[in-house]
DNA sequence: TATCTTACATAGCTCAGCTATGTATCGGTC
DNA sequence: GACCGATACATAGCTGAGCTATGTAAGATA
């Protein structure tokens, strides 16, 4: 059937499988930490985080939200004092935004509050386990992440 | 604090990681698919073709929603002719939910369509990496399944 | 058979994210 | 330097998922 390299049946069935259970780990973490910031205020602040500061438009394309749900975002992020508006020098339809000090701090709690929540049920990985999800983690990062090539499909 | 294996705070920066990414991967795998069917009626097809037939209730357990929400979910689905509600024998008031051929047939063209969504995001990765993915999400599939001791915490 | 508990249904609410559209600015052309 | 299509963000309004609170009917137990 196959020589072997992934076949596109097996690479469906992973893929949904992948989606499957981590959306039910979504769930799990959204109801164990009571959360009341929806997941792509998280997304956003995650994305300033790792990216420095951007325009609205981009950081609504790498967090895989449309301009508007993101403008909402960002003026209750703006609200919270977590993130700062900085006017584009070069461009006065445009924003740049950046993570302020108490978006900085808040990311930093959700994140602690996350893994209390979910940290008992991985209480009975192994060392090596735990980095196999955390290689796996690397490479979900590394297909997901917005690059100037493939941008666009969705958008 | 800790001896060798992955201390709290490593742990904690996965998990939220691992979320942060995969809610990623379900908002692309959302829009790219222009999904109208929710997700936790995909999660619950799921469980049942993994599961096998279950009641109502273990079903929004396992799904991760409340009871309510999943009365709805299964009203959906038996309209769609996707699951079949079987009178339970023992008990009056629950049912036996089952999925139908119709559902069969629904899961498998749902997985189809979602990796042909995201396949493209992966063709970079070689065996290996396909590899690493997969350990990782059966590992997820072992700790986030509902098992009889950890039912309860958040229901 | 009276009562407590359990399984599912119903009602109504909130909020995230969408589409469609508006407004202001940029870049190029005449 | 005035016009015009394209671009960046804002606003309006809608839909739908999932929640809490509560109702109804059937089991379990005394």
């Amino acid at each position: 059937m196959n020589n072997e390299s992934a076949p596109t049946q097996e690479l469906s069935d992973l893929l949904s499988d992948l989606v499957s259970v981590t959306h039910r780990l979504t769930r799990i973490a959204a109801r164990a930490t009571g959360e009341t910031t929806s997941p792509a205020t998280w997304r956003t602040l995650s994305v300033l985080s790792t990216f420095g500061p951007m325009r609205l438009g981009e950081l609504a394309k790498q967090s895989r939200v449309t301009q508007p749900t993101m403008t909402k975002i960002v003026a209750n992020l703006n609200e919270l004092e977590w993130i700062r508006r900085i006017a584009d020098v070069d461009d006065a339809r445009a924003w740049q935004i950046a993570l302020a000090p108490k978006g900085v701090k808040a990311l930093g709690e959700w994140r602690a509050r996350l893994g209390q929540a979910l940290a008992p049920l991985f209480d009975d990985l192994d060392h090596d386990q735990i980095e196999t999800i955390s290689r796996a983690v690397d490479l979900l990062h590394e297909c997901t992440d917005v690059r100037a090539s493939d941008v666009v499909r969705a958008a």
